[in-house]
DNA sequence: TCAGCATTCAAACGTTCGTTTGAAACCAAT
DNA sequence: ATTGGTTTCAAACGAACGTTTGAATGCTGA
């Protein structure tokens, strides 16, 4: 069942679309690489769709086991007490940055996968949704607990700033280049680069926000809706 | 010269460019939303890359202008004082939020923009090393003025770190509802939000990197930079 | 040895893409 | 009214796409 051919276009694939692109990658040029037959793909995977959403199933649901293990090993060890910021954010970017760190197919998946949050097809996007939903709630959770002084929904906005960050530290390589001469050779540096950072900006002081329903419609008091 | 259907042409090609990305935009939908004949993109831009290029520089341009002057007006009240990290920060990402708040288009192109660092294509990112040179070097140049404590490349990794934030800030709204119900309605709100992470992750303490020289070359004490 | 299934292969299918073409329509200046 | 240059238009082009087909080949168990 699980033949050569099966993987060697996986891997082809996988390679591929981290460097054209999901829409410019074309079946030709996955078999090519794959040495094996066009008709091969659907074949295999039944449509390129098919086949895209299996790249991303190998290693996502993977990746995502391994954060909650992370996670619940931390947990286990605090028993019962909050975590600390320090340990979800390594359970949850660290794991990710780490993978990334994987010469064996895992930095190029990375690559990839940083570059799909942001992808509008739709059908990419409906699989993330479901291929995340429960990672999502334990560490939503997780960090609600660990950050009782953090409002949640500024809390889910720098989850959101911090997944950008992840995503530029891993996919983004090539847009770094723009800003000069770099070295991202150092996986290691990388991690703890990146740690800080997500750290310092969970952390950071709340904004003061203006508060909205005054500022637009009072002088005279009528509440667009409840702050 | 600037003729109307030139004109419809952009503006529609920004909106799909936007909802289905470069690749999967045809020049069909374009003329169509454009309620142009389908042969007026390749008499008006020459080709479809052109276009697409026309898209970016029409407005790209003009954006990083606005940055170029806001750190300019900060450095001229600074009378060659080194400035507040925070005021660059807003010289150089609150202009790019500001814009994406506007909805003559802004938001919609910004939305693009975000999407498009991490872009593949060639030509795109040929494009945007050219038309980010100048704005890069200058405030390279106040940050490192700004931050003497931070090493230069360590503040680089900041730097792309967070323009993996403004990116998913901006046009990652759609991935962001994977994190549950949230309101992105208020730029201000969103303005305030970023600008707290950016500062506590630019501001966060330093890692303390293992000193690679020292592992790969030496035993003997030999300092990798300067605190 | 041979039947039976899984896999590979070359070729072709119908679609859609970006681009080109040449005539029609428009529009100001003579 | 006629010209000359610009813009629009319908139609078609060749190329490349994902997919399908049916025969050839490989492999396994009886």
């Amino acid at each position: 069942m699980e033949t050569d051919t099966r993987i060697r276009i996986l891997d082809a694939a996988e390679r591929l679309f981290v460097m054209h692109g999901l829409d410019a990658t074309t079946l030709r040029m996955i078999t090519a690489e794959a040495q094996a037959n066009l008709a091969a793909v659907n074949y295999h995977f039944g449509s390129k769709e098919a086949l895209t959403e299996a790249v991303f199933r190998r290693r996502l649901t993977w990746l995502n086991e391994q954060r909650i293990a992370a996670l619940s090993a931390f947990e286990a060890e605090a028993k019962g007490q909050p975590l600390k910021p320090r340990q979800i954010v390594e359970a949850f970017f660290g794991v990710a940055i780490r993978m990334a760190a994987d010469h064996n197919g895992g930095q190029t998946f990375m690559r990839l996968l940083g570059r799909t949050y942001t992808e509008p097809t739709e059908f990419v996007r409906k699989f993330l949704a479901e291929e995340y939903a429960e990672v999502i709630a334990r560490f939503k959770a997780a960090f609600f607990k660990a950050l009782p002084d953090v409002p949640q929904e500024e809390f889910l906005w720098r989850f959101h700033f911090m997944m950008g960050a992840l995503s530029y530290a891993i996919s983004g390589t090539e847009a770094l280049r723009l800003l000069g001469p770099i070295d991202d050779s150092d996986p290691e540096a990388l991690y703890a680069r990146l740690m800080s950072f997500l750290i310092g900006g969970l952390r950071a002081p709340l904004p003061d926000l203006v508060v909205k329903p005054v500022a637009k419609t009072a002088r005279k008091p009528r509440a667009k809706r409840a702050a």
